[in-house]
DNA sequence: GTCTTGCTCAACCACACGGTTGAGTAAACG
DNA sequence: CGTTTACTCAACCGTGTGGTTGAGCAAGAC
């Protein structure tokens, strides 16, 4: 578990950088050497190639070996793991908000004490700490 | 798109923390006070302040005020924009997978001679295709 | 062999990041 | 009023990150 919170920390690390990012988006149309990916932008080689190091620590590509070239290749599975991270809180948030509509219009139907509508969720103490990724 | 560029990279930046993570996680489940946020870790409560501000810089988080509380609540709309990004180039590698796939198997029913198979895309291609394949 | 190409490694530098402590602020409580 | 609570801001500090240049290495070209 924890393995995998490493993982994903190295991910996100890896796709905050928008020159890293920008790398990725060109990958996803086809491999590259690193002179390819260095090509459009105004850094030196040297520093593209430590951010594919970044991008291949993170899992995001693989670098093979074709004579004096070191051709690039996209690890498309890792994005995967994302989204799988994403849509867990993003639903449970959603459910959430549910519970929440419901409640509000139970008590706008029957009740109506007082309308702090914070606080709702059985206040905000820790009822339910399922942390953790 | 610079604009939205520097946003991603806020919000992937501000996930790379397991620390970060942990504390969207647990929003997920409600809103919540920066001390009930601090209290589970062995961090001073400065710290956390820290990492909520870079939260809220992302945008994944807003702060409002109760008194002298600040509830933290989650902006859950932005798991969207990642999600958007993420599949974006997720189609689109896997579309690229398809197209060889497709390529080597018509190159297999005609004619065996493997030299210059790759470049489907364009760039410079090497034909391995392992993992995600 | 030597040269050139394509890249990595090593050293260095400025700056951002995550942590700390100490001081300050806003609102409730006595 | 002063104290307590809940927090933020400011300063500092070690470490990591992104950039640089210079050297080195592997493989094809000559």
């Amino acid at each position: 578990m924890v393995e995998q919170d490493d993982r994903l920390s190295r991910i996100f690390g890896a796709l905050a950088d928008p020159l890293r990012r920008d790398m990725v988006a060109r990958l996803a149309a086809g491999d590259a050497t690193v002179g390819e990916l260095a090509a459009p932008y105004d850094v030196s080689l040297q520093a593209v190639s430590k951010h594919l190091k970044v991008l291949e620590e993170a899992g995001l590509v693989r670098r093979s070996r074709d004579a004096q070239r070191r051709p690039v290749h996209l690890e498309a599975e890792v994005f995967d793991l994302m989204t799988k991270w994403i849509q867990r809180y993003q639903q449970q948030a959603e459910e959430r908000y549910q519970r929440l509509d419901a409640l509000l219009d139970r008590m706008q139907g029957r009740d109506d004490t007082h309308g702090t509508t914070d606080d709702t969720t059985g206040q905000t103490a820790d009822r339910q700490r399922g942390a953790a990724g």
